[in-house]
DNA sequence: ATAGAGCTTCCCGTGACTGGAAGGTCAAGG
DNA sequence: CCTTGACCTTCCAGTCACGGGAAGCTCTAT
């Protein structure tokens, strides 16, 4: 079977599944033509990684995930532990971006949105707010470093 | 005053803000000896930037933000439009990472995690599940499409 | 024979940096 | 004067998981 049919059946771009190959995850063969020729097992093997992805595990746990899949004296205990730091990774992720949420919208909502230049956003932005009115005092008080939290969506 | 003192009195790391200067968000003058030299109102701006990155807005958010932080005749409209975009942006990222916390945390839940190799988690990854428990199926007919659910975290 | 679809490889770009190499500059100490 | 070491400069490469697109080969149908 050839990459457009395998793409189609697992619902993974071609161009995805070329890369699953660049990087180990798949190793279909190749027909006389040069052609990658995609079996049954290929076909289980690019569904499997497209509903871990789907569940956004990196490919790294995809990597470690397929071993566990294919390695049939593999423990339940060694898959959960993968699954276990990919949803203490998420749950710290939930967790910063429902700060971030906070955070913005407070700011969002004291903000009247006006034709005036006055916006608590700015003002917050230029220089956090080093002696202002209600948030407990103290040292120069806002985020002390750029989370480093995320690129990408 | 150099980038290092720079880098010291606004947490970015020098690196970020040579980055920054490359992608045109700060033009500090140099010195006779090529270094940068960075004057107050750079200080300001770097310090914007900063938080506005610990905000998560993009790059070119906060392009925007400082075009309208230096503008004098900006309208807080302005200000709060960007600001609700970037809200929304979060809310969906967080709409999709609590559903993604869920699937995950359900198949968690029921994995056994002892040393037996039977494994829900993995059953799930493996074809959904078109005929649950017993691998006595027949055709590989496994879920039509992952949920499309992305995994950019 | 030709058109069009599909396949191949290869390289570049993404966002927002981070790391490192190779080399210039400066202040202090011997 | 020379060295040491900290600091600065530029440039290149890598990150993560692909996607876009070029150049060229293969297959199928007309």
């Amino acid at each position: 079977m050839n990459i457009g049919d395998a793409a189609a059946r697992t619902g993974l771009p071609p161009k995805t599944i070329r890369y699953y190959e660049d990087i180990g995850l798949v190793r279909p063969h190749r027909s006389a033509n040069g052609y990658r020729d995609f079996e049954d097992a290929d076909l289980h093997k690019l569904a499997f990684l497209a509903r871990a992805r789907s569940l956004a595990f990196t490919i790294e746990d995809c990597r470690a995930l397929l071993a566990l899949y294919e390695d049939r004296r593999r423990t339940s205990a060694d898959v959960k532990r993968v699954a276990e730091e990919h949803l203490a990774r998420i749950d710290r992720k939930l967790a910063e971006l429902e700060s971030l949420r906070q955070a913005l919208g407070r700011l969002v909502e004291r903000c009247h949105g006006d034709e005036r230049p006055d916006c608590p956003i700015i003002d917050d932005l230029a220089g956090g707010d080093p002696a202002a009115k209600k948030p407990a005092a103290g040292p120069p008080a806002h985020a002390p470093f750029p989370t480093g939290s995320e690129p990408g969506t």
